[in-house]
DNA sequence: GCAATATGCGAATGATTCGTCACATTCGCT
DNA sequence: AGCGAATGTGACGAATCATTCGCATATTGC
């Protein structure tokens, strides 16, 4: 099995080069996001950052490894979003950390929507699907806790585990769906009041 | 605008030819779930199929029309598996109708797995690809029009055509989910019992 | 001011893959 | 058997791209 460097083969020192490395990056989004990921080539990214191909791979070893960087860069951004959205929830009552949980799927959606788009679906082939999916289990995780914080106000029988996987899974789907092919859901807050009749029916009213 | 041709070059009329086609559907499912698309090439398909890339060439117009072909294949068999356990839902209860629904969602999704998962999550959705995959949709409005003949035992403000939306992402999702990397959920039988207490509780218990 | 180092350049390379075509084989039919 | 149509073959052309490498230029440390 031959696995792809996705490194950076090089920390870049100098200001300039840190310069340089920022229009890659910023170069591979806008290119990503207009041609798709196979249109997307070394050189156009080069090109559009207004930096020679020799540069590019100065920094990173691979197409790929470029492409992993933007996502990792994204993932972080969803990640500390969340984080700080959720994290003063322990003392939140169940009613409201379900609001602010809702808020957040939304929210990390609405980053850079486009951007999203495409790396969420090129994801599975640039091989770092960890990285995502460690986005989602990180989540999974804020949501658990929270549950188990309020788990007797739950049903009897609902494990948080798993009520915390259906949760992370369901929001995040129409979340994503609604950004991508459904912006008409987004507009009038349709949405959030669409997955908060979701969540709280499966929460509060559920016969076990 | 340069469109790629995904429609089929001609058209089989002997038994022999029939069965090439057979076999290079079937090479391409197998060389797709083996390697993913990017390293799936027309010449490796081919050679799976005991036939040459000239004979490949002769009923596909393009990589992208074999792939195609067996998107559509495997969209229709979902497809149809929806239509026959959801058409006869219209004389059945609200809650005997989301019972079936939700079967239906996991079920279709256990057709072929593997394929399933490379087709959903690898190939690119460009072009006619994407066209073709609506699955979604179909089985949405399948959805919505079982709503529509219940609507009076909806919860008031609740339309349908929004419903139909939520209930077949957040159930495909999690299906999806289940299938590709928690398959522990599937066994027992856990799965369907929390789909049912998210559509139950989002289609009975909500306030509008 | 001057070496040492970091950064940048871009034509050339090499590998890969799609898709074609001229020719060979098999089939259906009389 | 024999003929035209259908089907199959695979070497080969052409194009695309990721990646490299020798050399040029800029920056830093002294």
């Amino acid at each position: 099995m031959k696995t792809v460097e996705t490194t950076p083969r090089k920390l870049p020192r100098q200001a300039r080069s840190r310069a340089t490395v920022d229009a890659l990056l910023e170069a591979a989004a806008q290119v990503l996001v207009e041609h798709g990921y196979e249109k997307t080539t070394t050189a156009r990214v080069a090109e559009r950052a207004g930096v020679s191909v020799g540069s590019l791979y100065q920094y990173f070893p691979s197409k790929e490894a470029l492409v992993a960087a933007l996502i990792e860069q994204h993932a972080d951004e969803m990640v500390s979003v969340a984080d700080e959205a959720l994290s003063p929830l322990k003392t939140a009552s169940l009613e409201e950390g379900l609001k602010a949980i809702i808020r957040v799927a939304v929210d990390t959606h609405r980053i850079s929507p486009e951007l999203h788009k495409v790396l969420y679906e090129q994801v599975p082939r640039v091989g770092r699907v960890a990285e995502v999916m460690d986005t989602n289990r990180r989540i999974t995780e804020l949501i658990e806790r929270f549950l188990r914080a309020h788990a007797r106000e739950l049903p009897r029988g609902m494990k948080p585990a798993v009520a915390a996987v259906v949760l992370e899974t369901a929001l995040e789907a129409l979340s994503h769906k609604a950004i991508t092919e459904r912006q008409d859901l987004l507009a009038s807050g349709v949405l959030e009041r669409e997955l908060y009749q979701l969540a709280a029916g499966y929460l509060f009213h559920a016969e076990r």
